[in-house]
DNA sequence: GTTAAATCTGACACTGTGTCAGTTTTCTGT
DNA sequence: ACAGAAAACTGACACAGTGTCAGATTTAAC
């Protein structure tokens, strides 16, 4: 049994349910597996190759059998984390009906996200200032939102429903906003309580994009865990 | 003459001008602005103890009756920063007049700022990422303006100008949006253009706090050099 | 010009990385 | 079931960077 208590444990991944489980893919699993249970209690730079191994009874020169080095494993978590992000941002992103609904959301289940995995999300854009090649991926993974919302406001603003601004540069400005303020007040225990956060971050979309009279706190769902 | 070439030049630190200048000053300030130069073109995680002394012609063991390491050495850096900074969003703060162009003043002013700095700015952020003691440090900076901000909310709520809201989370918010869009658009070079990046931060303020008949571009005052 | 204090330095011990030749384990075909 | 090839793993090595210290050198005060 390790030391440290898990404060609510952080989601294993599981190998691919292919029919035959190769050794491989069970190591690689249990790999990330250990990385997801690492951040979820100490800060990314504490984390080291041998931490990791050693948690998993496989010899530190295995790892690099799988990845190149913590940031590729940091990289193949993002690809994971992306993926629920995604699906959460997709409402406002490509879905039809009221946008201002569909925005709020998208926010919601944004932040729903990211408090569930904070510590993993923090540990990711950690990991990305000390790493060229996964530094671009991070903001590749920003300039997607950045080119989508901006498409949207687009829309949006031809059927006169948004004033007509730069649509780039705000946009730009409100993805840095979500990411730095739920990585901020989710990133590390104690999380800050995620409904006050997200009624800032509504309120902030809403009144620049859609104007104060849209200003509501929306259907939060966060509060059935 | 260094092979790199400086994308205009990072505004260097001289010793305090005492009466004497002692050797130990002397220094102490050609480490940090070897360390100012650094940063300007190199990514922080390039940064070692080596390549900081090998610019100043004093031996590595040296660098460590200065600092305790390269985090104290940033953490030095964000005091100078941070007063820079403080300056700037004065205005806003601490200003007495129309609190909608006060705030615009004090976003022109950081704007300003942040982009004159952006690699080190980013730099220092990318640091504070590796070490416990930093990042208490980068949090306190950033927790002196919720807390200043909170309490301009607070006083603009009570004279009706800004709608009743929690201000706590929403300053949080702002700040983070603030501090995350200016380090990623003027981080590294290629730097993006102040002017839309200013515009987009003083729509998205202007209509949270003041609502959208508040909405202007504010006096820029970045185009004059 | 002497001398004590201030400043600097080479060399060492340590931690973590990434690699590779060689061993052990797994799995496939018979 | 078991031989052989492929897959998976390992210990040991070379390297890069850190932080420290006893002793050498420089500074500056008298």
């Amino acid at each position: 049994m390790p030391v440290s208590k898990q404060l609510s444990s952080p989601l294993h991944l599981s190998p691919k349910p292919s029919l035959r489980v190769t050794k491989s893919e069970r190591t690689r699993t249990a790999i990330l597996n250990a990385a997801l249970d690492f951040v979820w209690v100490h800060p990314f730079h504490e984390m080291t190759v041998s931490s990791l191994m050693d948690s998993t009874g496989v010899s530190r020169a295995t790892f690099y059998q799988y990845f190149s080095g913590l940031h590729e494993l940091m990289e193949t978590l993002l690809d994971f984390l992306q993926e629920e992000i995604f699906v959460a941002a997709a409402p406002w992103i490509s879905g039809t009906g009221d946008p201002v609904s569909l925005m709020y959301e998208a926010l919601d289940g944004l932040v729903r996200v990211c408090y569930e995995r904070g510590p993993l999300l923090k540990a990711i854009f950690d990991s990305a200032t000390a790493d060229k090649r996964f530094e671009n991926a991070w903001e590749k993974f920003l300039g997607g939102f950045d080119d989508a919302g901006c498409a949207r406001i687009k829309a949006d603003q031809e059927q006169g429903l948004i004033p007509d601004f730069d649509p780039y540069s705000v946009m730009f400005a409100l993805n840095r906003l979500d990411a730095y303020t739920l990585i901020s007040a989710f990133g590390q225990h104690p999380r800050k309580e995620p409904e006050p956060i997200r009624e800032a971050l509504a309120r902030i979309w809403a009144s620049s994009l859609y104007g104060a009279e849209y200003i509501g706190t929306g259907a939060s769902t966060l509060n059935r865990t």
